[in-house]
DNA sequence: TCCTTATTGAGATTGAGTCTCAAAGAAGTT
DNA sequence: AACTTCTTTGAGACTCAATCTCAATAAGGA
């Protein structure tokens, strides 16, 4: 069993919450790939294998996953959130080809110091933030 | 009139559109505050002002005005998008209390200097970005 | 095995935003 | 002004992601 696996399993048990084939195979399909998907390509790639489980236990199981910082959502404005897990993961920000969709990642150190300096200024304590680039990618220009 | 009025005056003829009562009552309240609201909002203090307008012909107007760069589209990833008009206002991005909704507004030429950096690294033609902080205010904290 | 309580699934519901289409009205023409 | 054309409007239907409901199921401890 994963490292990962281990300490999601934990979790449930120390909130009072349990271990159900459902939440296996949900957590199984969300490591399985590091793309950024959204709920319901999760849903019918579960199906696809032929387990079963229902669109309301995806979305329910990502909220946990969400909740213990075992999944990124990632809300692009326009359609479905994007969900991508982040185990063995640093944190990175996207920017995304508007035309055919692609998902690149970029961290920039400097930017990310320049955030916790804006925040200082205006006397916020950071939470989290959201930095997204749109344009045309190389095939798409 | 003014001449953001002018302006929008003139686009709409030569796009083969036409002035109307309730495009203009939307103008005038979007130009009425530099706050950032959502479509609702809007609606309902023109209504407030006895001014008869419907729900779709707001949602239309905006999206005439965002078409046109008189209004920027806000999207927080939570509840319904919020709007904001851009005469005589320079780029910025935002600063979000995560408790009480409070928006403050940031700009950092370093950052959007990086931006573009960025996009020439992954070969993209950048077209807009979205740049939010989240976190707690001094209120909040 | 039994018991308690969380979880599941089907389908209803929500809510922001869009669409439909008949009636109204803007703007150019005579 | 009257006429004509074509855009716009509004009421309500509709979309669609996401959430909620609640009876049936099942996890996990004793
Ligand atoms: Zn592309
Ligand atoms: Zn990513
Ligand atoms: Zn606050
Ligand atoms: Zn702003």
């Amino acid at each position: 069993m994963s490292k990962g696996l281990k300490r999601l399993k934990k979790i449930l048990h120390n909130e009072g919450l349990r271990f159900t084939s459902q939440r296996e195979a949900v957590w199984n399909e969300i490591i399985s790939s590091d793309d950024h998907r959204e709920a319901d390509e999760i849903y019918m790639a579960i199906r696809q294998k032929g387990i079963s489980v229902s669109r309301a236990t995806v979305y329910r199981t990502i909220d946990v996953l969400l909740k213990n910082n075992f999944v990124r959502k990632l809300d692009l404005g326009v359609g479905p959130s994007k969900f991508e897990h982040r185990i063995d993961s640093h944190h990175h920000d996207h920017i995304i080809c508007i035309q055919c969709g692609r998902i690149d990642e970029f961290l920039v150190d400097q930017i990310e110091d320049l955030q916790d300096k804006v925040a200082k200024e205006y006397g916020f304590k950071l939470v989290r933030h959201i930095h997204q680039l749109f344009g045309l990618c190389e095939n798409c220009q």
